[in-house]
DNA sequence: TTGACAAACGGAGACATCTCCATTTAATAT
DNA sequence: ATATTAAATGGAGATGTCTCCGTTTGTCAA
């Protein structure tokens, strides 16, 4: 029947499932344990006593690995960022932006690591579209830009300035600044609100 | 004697030499052949006729290698900038700090494969420094910032927003504002002028 | 049950980066 | 010339990513 054969393409065979789990204990196990710069994927194949091969069926990189683990935190994250519109609809664009960053920022912080591996594996393996995090907050802050930028006749450019907002923001160099120049997160967010909301 | 050691310690020895230009003729070819990314230091150290760990001595990454075969424009690149200020002294900071923006970008789009080259291996080998480029860059537009700033109370800030003007002109960002957003250099050398330059 | 089938598996192996170190070799001093 | 010596060499191999494909194994239908 079409719904048993519909049924069947879409469950997990359960061993697959037991699988994926294992994998994902693993996972953090080693990444609490060494980082996870340290652990290399074929560490947590052996020591989830699976094939690489099976690993990489699941996860085409690391990167996808990280992001399965942060999942939950991403959808918080997004929650959290609805909340914060529906709570302060009637502030201007410019805050509202600035408080959408604060709320990244602390994400950021929280899974410093993890996104920071998802990232890593991004650039390594040529993506042209960026994650679907990426995509969703760059939405988030177009509509930001084009409100901001309402007033002036330029709406074009919103884009742009989402665009560079987040490069800003990437692993790279948010956590240049963090460690090499010093910076707290607060004072970041700052600078960065400084230079992007004029 | 001293003089002896001394001149011998820093002279290359003729067989080193023959292979250093081996080394860079190879990649050269090669890179033209089939493009930077596509080329391994395997198949250059193959091709060049040495072993791996020759080139690993030499270069100990690609990266280092494609900033060997673009040493000269660099120079070149800050013998323009220099020029540069030189017929401009009397203009504001601002105009100054386009006319940079633009020489680098310009020189971006002449090297790109071998800068992103460059860049690639810097984020691949966790470098805590950027390399010498980027900090004589870097210095060059904090100083400029600083002129900028001078009217206002904010110092400070210059050293921050010199580092996201060069985060945002890395390659990762700039290629996928110039290939995927389909940006033009001049188009984004005045997108990037807005934010920064305000 | 059982048969069929697609999904899941696992490990060999292709390739890449990079290190280590026994051996070679060019430049200098004698 | 020859000995000395430190730089240079090269290739084996450690480690990592990722693919390919023959084999196994759940799942569903009959």
């Amino acid at each position: 029947m079409e719904d048993g054969k519909l049924t069947y393409m879409r469950t997990e065979r359960r061993d697959a499932a037991k699988n994926r789990q294992r994998i994902l204990d693993t996972a953090l196990m080693l990444f609490e344990q060494h980082g996870v710069e340290q652990v290399s994927m074929n560490q947590i194949a052996i020591e989830a006593g699976i094939g690489p091969g099976t690993l990489y069926r699941r996860y085409r990189n690391k990167g996808e690995l990280c992001l399965d683990l942060i999942k939950d935190n991403v959808v918080l994250l997004f929650e959290d960022i609805d909340m914060y519109f529906e709570q302060n609809q009637s502030e201007p664009p410019s805050l509202r932006l600035k408080g959408i960053l604060s709320l990244f920022i602390r994400f950021r912080e929280n899974k410093a690591q993890l996104l920071k591996g998802v990232e890593d594996s991004e650039v390594t393996n040529r993506k042209k579209s960026r994650s679907p995090l990426y995509d969703e907050l760059n939405q988030i802050i177009v509509n930001l830009f084009n409100e901001i930028n309402a007033e002036k006749e330029s709406q074009k450019n919103s884009v742009f300035q989402a665009d560079m907002l987040l490069t800003v923001l990437k692993s790279d160099s948010y956590l240049f600044q963090r460690e090499i120049r010093g910076y707290t997160p607060e004072e970041i967010l700052e600078q960065i609100c400084e230079i992007f909301i004029s």
